[in-house]
RNA sequence: GGCGCCGUACCCAAGUGGCAAGGGAGAGGUCUGCAAAACCUUUAUUCAGCGGUUCAAAUCCGCUCGGCGCCUCCA
């Protein structure tokens, strides 16, 4: 079976296929080149952002679980209205402000277990980019020049509203246009450049001075990075239009050639069934959350619980849900742990596994269904869970499944992944008050057996007594 | 108004033509001095409603009701 993804452009899930040319092993392939829209560093960003940034890490996640080589930039904004109004309220300048929230922005990634990309470019260190697209665009005729601002004519792009089903007619009724519309020649028409104006940043390039407009980094970050067609773009679905779209046509009409092969979009978190959003007000960050006492691993298995193409509504109700089956996945892990029988391997584990890789496989190749995979590890979990009862396995045996459920957390990234801080547990002290509880039970002093282990639970440790003796964890 | 998505148990959520995965919560049982964990059993003759197509539909078609997103900065 060949990975399918949901492709914005067509319509259809689609076979991935690297390149444009169907290969029939995948590891001969050329690297998979994916760009995914990043943040604009202005604040904090919210967990409907991460959402998507989640998504994105997990798509790169599996793209390398399923043998594909992958090249991964993702852009860092550091130039916009936002930014440039936020530097100016905090009196620094625009670079000290943007450092500071890309600083936020990446610890917080590093929190929720994303991985790095391989490239992340920003705005500010890619003009000559910009201004390639620029030249080239004025030279065929596709830009012009108002007022020291240079726009894209959509009247010259035919193609224009593909991506996004929208037919020029239906855009232009919208009614609503930029407040310096009167500037364009055709109110649908974007900026690509913007003149300098007093007091903000700006940049010389050999097409004057100004600073980019909002989609132009995009498509000069690819351009700069990957050289032609890329393979896969991602971002919210709210980016479609008009981000995407003006990206396709600034590209293409600069270019000549294919923009992207695969636009995959992540649908919206929503609050309250309605879209979370730093302009409604309506929205978490994730130190907010973490604040509350929620783990961002928890976080994490809650935004990969549902399909990425559907909405989620976030509720700490859910958030709790995700913590207990995280835990049903942590107790199963330490009783995996537990197994110490040296012999009596069981001969159906290697199928077991075997089965298990394969159906996750299937559930995550058919784009991307994390919440379908996830019932196939829970299933999992109890087949095992009953071996483990039935005594039926061996240390070499759970060896095997831990080595499995390694490689599938290499995709998931929220099973063996601990984001809670050590505290000061002493595990010495608390292996000698096991011992004395062991003793008092030896004596049928249950009384000061259970004092013991009620000690221990205040301080946050829980007790569990086996027929191997008593093991310890600490309280989620 | 245009375009798109969605409506599955108490909550979350897969399944998109062959007769309802999984997680959480609840109930009963096994094990245990007790507890915890785990295991077993249990909770949708039914998939918003109404029609239609079919041997067969939660899945396809039509209509109705309800919710969301995009069309404007936005993940």
């Amino acid at each position: 079976m060949a990975l399918k993804i949901h492709n914005t452009l067509s319509g259809l899930t689609e076979e991935l296929i690297p390149g444009g040319i169907k290969k029939e092993i995948i590891s001969d392939y050329p690297p998979v080149t994916i760009y995914s829209c990043g943040p604009t560093v202005y604040s904090y960003a919210h967990i409907g952002n991460f959402r998507t940034f989640v998504f994105n890490d997990l798509l790169n996640r599996y793209l390398k679980f399923r043998g594909f080589k992958v090249r991964h930039a993702m852009n860092i904004t550091d130039v916009d209205d936002k930014t440039i109004a936020g530097a100016k309220k905090d009196g620094i300048t625009l670079k000290e402000y943007t450092e500071k929230y890309t600083e936020i922005f990446l610890e917080d990634i590093k929190s929720l277990n994303i991985h790095p990309v391989d490239e992340m470019p920003k705005a500010t260190e890619s003009i000559d980019a910009m201004a390639d697209i620029l030249k080239r665009l004025e030279e065929k005729d596709i830009a012009y020049r108002k007022d020291g601002s240079i726009y894209f004519s959509i009247a010259k792009f035919p193609q224009y509203g593909r991506l996004s089903r929208l037919d020029q007619r239906e855009i232009k009724s919208g009614l609503r246009y930029d407040t310096d519309s009167y500037e364009k020649e055709d109110a649908r028409d974007f900026a690509l450049w913007k003149a300098s104006a007093p007091g903000e940043p700006s940049w010389d390039t050999p097409l004057g001075s100004g600073r980019p407009g909002w989609h132009i980094e995009c498509s000069a970050m690819i351009r700069k990075i990957f050289g032609g067609t890329i393979d896969i773009h991602t971002g919210g679905v709210d980016l479609i239009f008009p981000h995407h779209e003006n990206e396709i046509a600034q590209s293409e009409a600069a270019y000549g050639e294919r923009f992207v092969r695969y636009w995959i979009h992540s649908e919206h978190l929503l609050v309250d069934g309605a879209k979370m959003s730093k302009s409604l007000g309506n929205f978490h960050t994730l130190r907010d959350i973490v604040g509350k006492g929620y783990s961002p691993r928890s976080i994490r298995y809650l935004l990969l619980s549902a399909h990425y193409k559907k909405q989620l509504n976030f509720t700490f109700d859910g958030l709790k849900q995700a913590e207990a089956a995280l835990e049903r996945i942590d107790n199963f892990i330490i009783r995996l742990n537990d197994i110490k029988n040296e012999n009596q391997s069981n001969p159906e584990i290697d199928n077991i596994i075997m089965e298990f890789i394969s159906k996750l496989t299937d559930r995550m190749d058919d784009d991307l269904n994390t919440a379908g995979a996830l019932g196939v590890f829970f299933d999992y979990i109890h087949d095992i869970n009953s071996i483990i009862d039935s005594n039926k396995i061996s240390k070499n045996d759970a060896q095997k499944i831990f080595d499995a459920i390694n490689r599938i957390d290499s995709v998931f990234g929220f099973i063996f992944y601990k984001d809670k801080k050590e505290d000061d547990i002493d595990p010495a002290r608390i292996e000698s008050l096991i011992k004395e509880r062991a003793e008092a039970k030896a004596k049928k002093d249950f009384k000061k057996a259970d004092e013991i282990r009620d000690t221990l639970q205040k301080e946050g440790i829980i007790l569990e007594d086996s027929k191997d003796g008593t093991r310890w964890k600490k309280k989620k």
